[in-house]
DNA sequence: CAGTATCCTTTACGATACTG
DNA sequence: CAGTATCGTAAAGGATACTG
């Protein structure tokens, strides 16, 4: 059985499970790091492939996990550049983890909706 | 290989991966069903675990996973009253999943630290 | 193409006080 | 004990325009 100690009463910043968390649960940054799975892409095909994020907080996300280490960036240069985005071997492990909850946030999306309706309804 | 399809160009509010993760992905969602893993707990005990959570928004947080369908909330009339707090199958079904995930984020600390430390140093 | 720069709105969260 | 009610802050995100 896993045994977790969840969070201690430290100062926030200190603790280490929410310290790196909190850059995997933004609203983008497991659909990111999702996107580069099958290979290195470019911003812009990131950005076509999430769909409705906009260039700034792609930016911004992408800045984030590239801090963190969970990907590169690389400059090819232009014009026009070519900046492409791929996951570091610590971000394939991160992955790894990640694609499980993805795919089942997709399959139980239904039974989510249909408690939610139900919750709903008792007022 | 895992294929995904990460996001399609729709409404977030239907895309279902979005929409289900999103009441997962806060700051404390999944560190509160973590909490719950072991079994059962009261809200005082909860917010003993957090640590450093508010009443306010552990309130918040529990309303959203009991919304979801992944805890239950039993009330032992009192005084004083007992409220008690406990998974759903699906509920224990996501905490395997994300179990996963904060064990790496608690082993990954360190590795995560150290290359911001390193890409902060880069001007 | 891959960003910056602004500006603005929303949401999550924090602090504190009060209550059946 | 387990909340609710208020008020305030901060961070994330959205919209749009501009640039090397």
């Amino acid at each position: 059985m896993l045994k977790i100690t969840v969070v201690t009463s430290e100062d926030s910043g200190l603790c280490p499970v929410r310290n790196v968390l909190a850059n995997v649960t933004g609203k983008w940054s497991s659909l990111i790091l999702l996107s580069l799975e099958i290979g290195p892409l470019r911003f812009s095909e990131i950005k076509r492939t999430i769909g409705d994020i906009t260039q700034r907080v792609l930016t911004e996300n992408l800045r984030s996990l590239e801090r963190d280490g969970y990907i590169t960036r690389t400059v090819r240069p232009g014009p026009p550049v070519e900046v492409s985005y791929a996951l570091t071997s610590m971000g394939a492990n991160l992955v790894g983890i990640l694609a499980p909850l993805v795919l089942w946030a997709e399959q139980s999306f239904d039974a989510v909706m249909t408690q939610r309706k139900q919750f709903d309804s008792l007022k």
